[in-house]
DNA sequence: CTAAAAATATACCGATTGGTATATTTTAAT
DNA sequence: ATTAAAATATACCAATCGGTATATTTTTAG
């Protein structure tokens, strides 16, 4: 790795809480420079642009969750434990989320729908991701018979999706997990009630 | 009513769906002069500064969206129909709502949590307003003897923001109203299999 | 160790930001 | 119709915005 993609990598670091606590329009070049203790004209010959920094901060975001929700599913071994593995992930790390401006998805997807045309690709495409992952899950249960063979797996993703955005966000603004929580449940719930055989 | 109140009020209803598809950073003053055809000057004799302008605009978005829900609401007469009412107004009115730049509630939550503490409250104490307005139809249910008297009108109150908000963020994002339509189709259900006796 | 190349810092740019003092116009009570 | 008060417009402010040309430093290949 060159000094420069170092530094890129860095920068991109120092700047994902930034960007995701303040959004794209919030967070200045100065917020940038400040936080990597780079000049402007380093992170320039890093980046193109503003909104070239924002693209690799979200992707760098995106991806290390999903690195990161990959390898509590990976250990397990039956899609039901890797369903309940994907929402303990949120149960475990909701502080520390929080703390870093809560869900990239959710932050981006609110920000960047009417608003920033650069970005919408990109949070459109990770939530098809996102629901590809939970929907190939389902599909695995579904072929080793601990799952309904009669149910829509891309549909019961996209309900996760949304019971757990809506939780983090009500979480997140009360400064209380329960809502988060309860969101959880609710999607376990479903599981049991109407995935499971 | 005053000739400033009157302007006032002009101002607020020009910036509402401003502030709401740019968010509150991505709103500059000149975005507000533009839409009124108002000077700086007049703006700032009716408001102290950006932060009582964004301030107004919220109560009033978030007031015009319940009195809306209201007169949905106060035609029907049973509790049942009194919920479905409220997903109702979603499935009536999601365009309008969409090219507005979606629910108030939902974006300033997202923006406001790390970053706007001057609204923070104000988003609060919305949300807890609707999840009265939710509840207390349950409770009415319960009453009257059409839902169960063992649950907890509160919770189901909050899973049903979630659910709606989840699924308007969702929606929204991919410009397809049917994320949305899944997740009313989803509060209903709730209602009928966990609420209703 | 040297020298070219790559990376970073400095110093600047015009445009825009939120905000204000003051002048002008409009409103409304007499 | 007159006039004081209220409302609006004009013209400005310093600070910050994203961005860049150029100088300096650091890296790295030979």
């Amino acid at each position: 790795m060159s000094k420069a993609e170092k530094t890129r990598e860095y920068i991109i670091e120092k700047a994902a809480p930034i960007f995701n606590r303040k959004g794209y329009s919030g967070t200045s070049l100065a917020d940038l420079t400040e936080a990597t203790g780079l000049t402007k004209g380093s992170i320039y010959g890093n980046f193109a642009n503003k909104d070239e920094i924002a693209i690799a901060v979200y992707e760098h975001s995106v991806k290390a969750i999903g690195k990161r929700l990959d390898d509590l599913i990976n250990v397990e071994k039956t899609a039901s434990d890797k369903l309940t593995a994907f929402t303990e992930y949120y149960r475990i790390n909701w502080k520390k989320t929080f703390e870093r401006g809560g869900c990239p998805i959710l932050n981006a997807a609110v920000e960047a729908d009417d608003n920033l045309p650069f970005l919408k690709n990109n949070v459109q495409a990770s939530i098809k991701k996102l629901a590809l992952k939970i929907s190939r899950i389902i599909e695995e249960g579904k072929k080793n018979g601990e799952f309904k063979k009669n149910i829509n797996a891309t549909d019961y993703a996209y309900t996760t999706i949304i019971i757990l955005e809506g939780g983090i966000m009500l979480s997140k603004i009360e400064n209380n997990p329960k809502h988060l929580f309860a969101g959880l449940d609710r999607i376990l719930r479903i599981i049991n009630e109407e995935i499971k055989k």
